[in-house]
RNA sequence: GGAUGCUUAGCUCAGUUGGUUAGAGCACUUGCCUUACAAGCAAGGGGUCAUAGGUUCGAGUCCUAUAGCGUCCACCA
């Protein structure tokens, strides 16, 4: 027997290593099954897994589980991101806080304790899938500084660049002064910040008059070689050509005309510093303009700035050049400005653009390939919801050449030696002396949007890669489609030929219940393994797939996992009830089938058939409601209680069973753990486990229009009949009379009415009961109260209003004529019986 | 500046191609220890679907405008 109360930490306590041990998350590469594969968006090896994970990762199992039952061959492959920046910073500050110095420690004993941290890592994020229940195939796990990996990236790197479509030039990129690397644009986020204008005088050679120069970095003014108006700007035309004496420098610098110089910004007249600003490269470019470096790696003032700023920080230099510019009457206004600062997406310190050279990846020829793929129907990538495929068309119009290396020890290091001016790139290092391999390894997303493939073997033609290739689907959060979905996109188009994946589920972020980010700072974290605790597995999957739409974010509630809980004890009791009484369980025939019996089937194959309508379409939170309003609202509330009363008979039995066994086969996606444990006791099994069990399949057999209307209609009359019961405060001793031919049984059982007593007692009053097919007299002894009269009169009034709009409605030939047949026979039918009501109401 | 999404019950959210009187969970009210479940059962209350127009026989759903909130991208001397 069963636990009266479901305990879930018993429940799943083992069970996930008797999966793992009878293989069930395995792949099965031989098989004739047609194969469903889903890569794993690896997690970092940073941290630990937190709400965001799980809720990821559920959506996958909930696919992988779903498509197995439904008999085909799923392969889910896990692995985990080497996260080069993120990984190499906590590292670095593990080793830091033992007091060692990264680079005094040396590159290999530094990989080394890199490992170390991955393997701590790996172990703890691997304990946590377990805990989630997941059906992954740990077989085929991979690392994205694996040994295949690295061959891909390495293929990858060469054949580009031999290609042209990877090169090295000195470029302005962004400088990340803390971990002292170059960044690519998408690890870049933009904060908002108070700052000011600076007004410079910016006075003109041989001349009493001046420029006002609008900057908000003064600090960068040692690096300038131009102030820029523009060309239409009649205001400047005079100078243009002429000098200006940069301030502080007391050095001559030209007025050009460029078209970066916008009249409506500022004062314009804009500085150009060349070495440290985007734009300002662009401008030097066009006019050949010096570029000096103002700046050393960790953002603090080189020697080439005037010796009393040298060794400053960029923000004391500030301070200082606004000090000293004060002091010589050059600063002329300081306008208060909240603008947007460029910051390390890791590191947090704000971005210095930097000139460096640095290897980058030509864009455009590989997102124009994607943008022509889009347009075809059956190569596309599918999103869904379908709106974040503008997301992506949008990256692949403006995206522009992707800086791919970093200044860093831990990654895929980059695959170039040097001898002089030499470049060689190859798979292996070139013979001979001299040569020198590139210190810097690849941005991390280099290898990861290899992923899809990389991990299935390629670039080996391998029976993994020709069977798993395109991977049927992937599950990501819209955050990430930049950095990843992109990249794999566009990567898998090229190399493969074909795109990475089928379709793409997206969903959002998760929230704290005030709709705020979860972050440290505030505090808010909730970690997913103690919602495992609290209410197990189970309900924490059905709740993170079912909460809400999907492609939308999430306000994490607790009560919500509670109340799923309250479901999952609901339904174990249910099958507490039902298991005690099938021990017995024979076979029955369609015949043999009750009214009640034909009533539960049919509306649980309307519930399966549009249950599988929506997972085939991922949307979880309407599969979910599904199940949950059939399972509670009409197999326990309704047909449970029916069945009390024929509990003997066979086709009840077997009614019980059958309609139980498909409720679990549709939540084991959801709740692998509680339905495992109760498959396991039923007496008839189609699989020795439930996930590997075929999902039930949809039969017209089973579905019976007419017992379905007439058990629909006893139960409305139950529903009216316990109304008026609990409205007028009713208890015993109440009679009934029936005014209808036949004897409704159901009603009189589930009523618990007393058949026999139909004669009218002493009662004073009278209430009418109906359905559509039903109508009876209740008697009871009772004076009807103002209040209910009241009510009544109110009930008459609805139905008065709802028949007047009605007949308004049908009487309007428009209506009549355009709407489908369907509809206004549906309202000829409704006014009807809405009339019957009325008449029935006024009598009484 | 460009794009995109949201606004539905006290709270968190559903709502398919327009089609019965707009749903769920939690919360709330009333009555129940009915032998699966009191973390439950039964019966209720609660919404002019952000606002203003429009299309239509019919609009939460489609169109236009407005307001508020959010996200992404770009730029920001």
């Amino acid at each position: 027997m069963l636990d009266k109360k479901y305990n879930h930490k018993k429940t799943e306590e083992n069970k996930y290593n008797a999966w793992l041990n009878k293989d069930y998350f395995k792949c099965d590469e031989k098989s004739s099954k047609k194969p469903f594969c889903i890569v794993l968006p690896p997690p970092n090896v940073t941290g630990v897994l937190h709400l965001g994970h799980a809720w990821n990762v559920t959506l996958q199992d909930i696919i992988i589980r779903y498509k197995k039952m439904e008999g085909y061959d799923s392969f889910w492959l896990p692995g985990m991101d080497h996260a080069a920046i993120a990984t190499e910073a906590k590292v670095v500050k593990r080793l830091k806080d033992k007091g060692i110095d990264k680079y005094k420690y040396g590159r290999e004993k530094f990989l080394d304790a890199c490992w170390d941290w991955t393997k701590e890592h790996g172990d703890i994020i691997r304990k946590q899938w377990a805990k989630l229940g997941i059906a992954l195939d740990y077989s085929k796990e991979r690392f994205t500084l694996d040994e295949g990996l690295s061959k891909a990236v390495k293929k990858v790197f060469v054949d580009y660049y031999n290609k042209g479509l990877i090169y090295r030039g000195e470029k302005i990129i962004n400088w990340d002064p803390a971990a002292q690397t170059a960044l690519s644009n998408e690890e870049v986020i933009y904060k908002e910040e108070k700052s000011a204008f600076y007004h410079l005088k910016y006075k003109l050679e041989d001349s009493e008059e001046y420029l006002d120069v609008a900057t908000t970095r003064p600090e960068t003014l040692f690096g300038d070689t131009a102030v820029a108006v523009n060309e239409a700007d009649y205001r400047y035309k005079k100078f243009v050509g002429k000098n200006v004496i940069l301030p502080i420098m007391n050095k001559k610098i030209p007025v050009i005309t460029d078209e970066h110089a916008d009249m409506t910004k500022g004062t314009g007249c804009v500085k150009i510093t060349p070495a440290h600003d985007p734009n300002d490269f662009e401008v030097g470019n066009r006019h050949n303009l010096e570029r000096i470096i103002i700046m050393n790696d960790d953002a603090t003032m080189n020697n080439n700035v005037p010796k009393k700023y040298q060794k400053m920080t960029r923000e004391e230099c500030r301070e200082e050049v606004l000090k000293d510019l004060k002091k010589e009457n050059l600063l002329l206004e300081v306008e208060p400005l909240t603008h947007e600062v460029g910051h390390s997406e890791r590191t947090g310190v704000m971005i210095e653009p930097m000139i460096k050279k640095q290897w980058f990846v030509k864009m455009r020829p590989l997102a124009d390939h994607v943008l022509e793929t889009q347009k075809k129907k059956d190569e596309k990538v599918n999103f869904v919801p379908t709106r974040y495929e503008k997301v992506m068309n949008h990256w692949m119009e403006i995206t522009y050449d992707w800086c791919i290396s970093r200044q860093l020890w831990w990654g895929h290091r980059i695959p170039a030696w040097y001898k002089g001016d030499d470049v060689y790139v190859g798979m292996e290092a070139p013979k001979g002396d001299g040569w020198v391999q590139d210190e810097d390894v690849l941005d991390t997303w280099f290898s990861s949007a290899l992923w899809p493939f990389a991990t299935l073997g390629w670039p080996d033609n391998t029976d993994l890669l020709k069977r798993y290739y395109p991977n049927n689907c992937l599950v990501t959060g819209y955050d990430i489609i930049p950095f990843w979905v992109n990249r794999m996109t566009f990567q898998g188009e090229k190399l493969l030929g074909k795109r990475p994946f089928k379709d793409c589920l997206i969903h959002g972020l998760i929230r704290d219940k005030q709709g705020r980010k979860f972050s440290k700072s505030l505090g808010n974290g909730i970690d997913p393994f103690d919602m495992v605790k609290l209410y197990g597995a189970d309900a924490l999957r059905y709740y993170l797939a079912c909460d809400v739409a999907p492609g939308t974010d999430m306000r994490f509630d607790e009560d919500k996992i509670k109340s799923t809980w309250n479901y999952i004890n609901k339904i174990w009791n249910a099958s507490r009830f039902v298991l005690s009484n099938i021990e017995d369980l024979k076979e029955t025939k369609l015949e043999d089938l009750k009214p009640e019996d034909k009533w539960i089937l049919t509306k649980f194959e309307k519930t399966l058939h549009t249950v599988k309508k929506f997972m085939d379409k991922y949307e979880f939170n309407n599969a979910g409601a599904a199940i949950y309003d059939f399972s509670w609202n009409y197999f326990c509330d309704y047909y449970i209680e029916m069945a009390k009363y024929s509990i003997e008979s066979t086709s009840t039995k077997s009614t019980l069973c059958y309609v139980l066994t498909g409720i679990l086969k549709m939540l084991q996606p959801f709740m692998p753990y509680v339905t495992d444990e109760i498959y396991n006791m039923l007496p008839v099994k189609d699989a020795e486990d439930i996930m590997i069990s075929s999902y039930p399949k949809y039969s017209k057999k089973y579905i019976f229009e007419e017992e379905e209307l007439a058990v629909d209609d006893s139960i409305e009359f139950i529903k009216s009949f316990r109304n008026i019961k609990a409205e007028n405060a009713m208890t015993k001793d109440l009679k009934v009379m029936f005014d209808t031919e036949d004897d409704n049984d159901l009603i009189v059982k589930m009523l618990k009415l007393d058949k026999n007593v139909v004669k009218k007692p002493l009662g004073i009053k009278a209430y009418k009961v109906f359905s559509n097919r039903v109508t009876a007299t209740i008697f009871f002894e009772k004076v009807e109260t103002e209040a209910e009269k009241l009510a009544k009169e109110a009930q008459i009034k609805v139905l008065e209003v709802s028949i007047e709009r009605r007949e308004k409605l049908l009487s309007n030939e428009n209506y009549v004529n355009k709407a489908p047949a369907k509809i206004v026979e549906m309202d000829r039918q409704k006014l009807k019986e809405e009339k019957a009501k009325l008449e029935v109401l006024k009598a009484k």
